[in-house]
DNA sequence: TGCAACAGCATTGTCGACAATAAGCGCGCT
DNA sequence: AGCGCGCTTATTGTCGACAATGCTGTTGCA
């Protein structure tokens, strides 16, 4: 996606982690599977020693849960979670945002519009195609959190919680229905970064990630509601008694 | 410190890693050193599976470095990062401190007023006694960020960061001397979110952690600029010819 | 004398096997 | 028949050994 032309994989550990991440992002590991470590090992053909290291990776990136003794599960967000996830964006890409507009240079900011650009001719070719949308959504803050040169927030949203984010996506099927909204607020939001209005950018990222959250609330509240707490899925701990 | 009567050890990684956390943060590792497996394993006498593992737990809570094939070492704050933890911290907090005003409950409110009162009980008692004043400051923090509710945020901050602000502490042999004024903050963060004025809450948080920051970073401004660039520890990489 | 290739060494990555723990199941007892 | 106990089995935790990689000191050459 940026500085990475050749993967550089190094050690088998990094590869299969890459693999399982995708998995699972992409679905293809339903969230709630469990999973255990000779499977996996033989599957992917390598022995349980990198394969532990790839699942405990996994499991800092909250991709996976773990339980000692007991085994790992894909994990499976629940509402809760998912609204605490877009509280800790809110705080979190505002600050970016903010940092974004100190620093951000004249070349990071041409990137942004180019998004933007990108995004909405993407838009106009595929009306309702809501992956593509998310996706350039994605890439719009992940830009944005590069611009705001600060390493410990590029690694802390960027490798762990767009992961999460990205899961959230495949896993409520999302999209919600809300487009051209959204362009509009990333336009300002640019729009404020190159102005340099740090306060600004700070307030309409927030605004932007805080309507975000409210819109995924209201659509998931009824549905919520019908699945009874949704019991099926016990969430995996040891027997006490 | 809150929930964990019985340290509940259930395998020799975890122990290992609950070792090397502390061994690092209380300075007995010092910042970067280089810290080799057979070397570890030999002093804590397990192997070097576990130990790995525990390794690896370090590198994701940031208190290691590692780069494969070559090594890892105990990690040394810039002061760039010191400052982006800063900045991370003041995002994180103040949303904390917002939804601390809203969720939390009396219960736990009257505890946080124990704590302020018990540090300030501390503070008669030893003046200048910085060490004791900093733990109490941290505690602080720790339990409005327990207060959001918010398991995502309470994970993020005190799982993964607060090791770090530590950590800081002894390598930067802190404490800023800025003592009544803290205290004084802290109460009226205190006083917000008893209110329940959300607003107000975020707003007190913020400026007393950019207020620390601001101190942290006049503070060692001068030092860092005689120090010229510390050039002493590179930075662990593979060389590249 | 300086640089470059080489060999030796140390460290990390990977593997298969063994031990420990917990879940599931069948048996016997009340 | 219901319940509790112990066994079986699958899974995870741990270990030691081997392979691969990178660093370092030396040696040979220009």
């Amino acid at each position: 996606m940026q500085d990475t032309p050749v993967p550089e994989v190094r050690t088998l550990a990094e590869r299969v982690f890459n693999q399982l991440q995708d998995a699972i992002v992409r679905g293809e590991l339903a969230p709630g599977t469990k999973i255990t470590e000779p499977g996996l090992a033989k599957t992917y053909g390598i022995s349980r020693g990198p394969l532990r290291e790839a699942m405990r990776r996994l499991e800092t990136h909250r991709l996976i849960e773990r339980v000692p003794h007991v085994g790992a599960r894909v994990v499976k967000l629940t509402m809760r979670e998912l609204l605490e996830l877009f509280d800790v964006r809110e705080a979190m890409e505002s600050m970016a945002a903010r940092l974004a507009a100190r620093h951000m240079t004249a070349e990071e900011i041409a990137g942004l519009r180019e998004v933007l650009a990108f995004h909405e001719r993407q838009s106009d070719l595929s009306r309702g195609e809501a992956y593509y949308q998310r996706e350039g959504d994605l890439d719009f803050h992940y830009r944005i959190v590069q611009g705001s040169h600060n390493r410990m927030l590029m690694t802390l949203l960027c490798d762990d919680l767009y992961y999460l984010v990205r899961l959230y996506r495949t896993q409520f099927s999302a999209s919600g229905a809300r487009p051209r909204r959204a362009f509009v607020e990333h336009h300002r939001i640019v729009d404020a970064i190159e102005a340099g209005d740090e306060e600004l950018a700070e307030l309409l990222m927030r605004r932007h990630v805080s309507a975000s959250r409210e819109n995924v609330a209201k659509r998931y509240a009824a549905v919520l509601e019908q699945e009874a707490e949704q019991p099926p899925v016990p969430p995996l701990q040891r027997k006490t008694p």
